[in-house]
DNA sequence: CATTCCCGTAACTACGATGGTTACGATTCG
DNA sequence: CGAATCGTAACCATCGTAGTTACGGGAATG
């Protein structure tokens, strides 16, 4: 299952939005995946993989160049945590295997007909519960708990190697 | 994840009540984990591997030698569905890595935390529909839908090998 | 135009979870 | 005792995910 997917992709979008749209309108802001896989612990590619899903479901865009990076396409309050975890997770959280359904036994069957209706309506409460919360309710708790986050979007690798003193 | 776990759980347990508790009361109606590997396609290794998730959760009992078996232990009115995902689960329905609270950016540890209250509502809204259900509501699918299965639990495989006629 | 930066993606490895299979000891009934 | 059945260890195959390296292509800038 999509394990750390989910709470990585909050991160990202979290950074995309701090950087991106931080009220300066300087054109920099945008985060390279490097930088983002700095900030999360782990490798570019893995960002740029799971920026390509979020890309893909219409939550972020991406520009390539000098200066180029990763930007949010909308404001934090018009993605809820349901697009984010619809994006970045392929399966269904209880997935009915379906070879349960071909077995000989009528038993299995009706078994898995009965199952079905019960576990899409636990789903559908979970999924109501993650749509519930927008990007903007979860960007409002990383403000209140880290003031100083928003003016460096990663305080303590603000300093890169690359970059000139 | 627990993929086709949770299905195959509740076959085997409807085939455990189908069968123990059928209301004739004779002691042969113990299915052995051979017969119920059988009505569910899998090898009785397996079967028995989740049937032991299920005795440690207290939902059936086994007993060895001739004519021994599995049995649930309770009225199937008395197990939920929750019950039964929480015994044959391991992990959590949206596991939030652990790494990502570990990483250096203050931004990773203020995620976390707003997702953790988030998520943790989510599946409670995923299992409030779980325990809505009971053993005994998909016993009674599973009777309308077949009404021939309680005679015998396993229609297509009701004479085995070493029963006598 | 050349360089530099950055995305996009393929290919490979590593690792853990799960399921399937075989095997063997322990237990229970006749 | 012998047969049936559980209990469990051991091993292998498969799959999803993460990590890593590598390379091609587009974009800004001098």
């Amino acid at each position: 299952m999509a394990c750390s997917r989910f709470a990585v992709a909050i991160h990202l979008l979290t950074l995309a939005t701090l950087a991106g749209a931080d009220g300066t309108g300087r054109s920099g802001g945008a985060p390279t995946s490097a930088r983002m896989a700095e900030s999360v612990g782990t490798n570019p590619v893995v960002v740029r993989r799971l920026l390509g899903l979020l890309r893909e479901a219409g939550l972020v865009t991406s520009r390539a160049g000098p200066g180029g990076g990763w930007r949010t396409t909308g404001p934090p309050e018009g993605t809820t945590l349901l697009d984010v975890y619809r994006a970045v997770t392929c399966d269904s959280v209880l997935p009915l295997a379906d070879a349960d359904a071909a077995g000989a036994c009528p038993i299995g069957r009706e078994v898995h007909r009965a199952l079905d209706a019960v576990v899409a309506e636990a789903q559908a409460a979970m999924e109501r519960g993650l749509a519930a919360v927008s990007l903007a309710d979860i960007l409002a708790d990383v403000r209140a708990g880290c003031p100083g986050c928003e003016v460096g979007p990663v305080a303590s690798t603000t300093r890169l190697a690359g970059e000139a003193p």
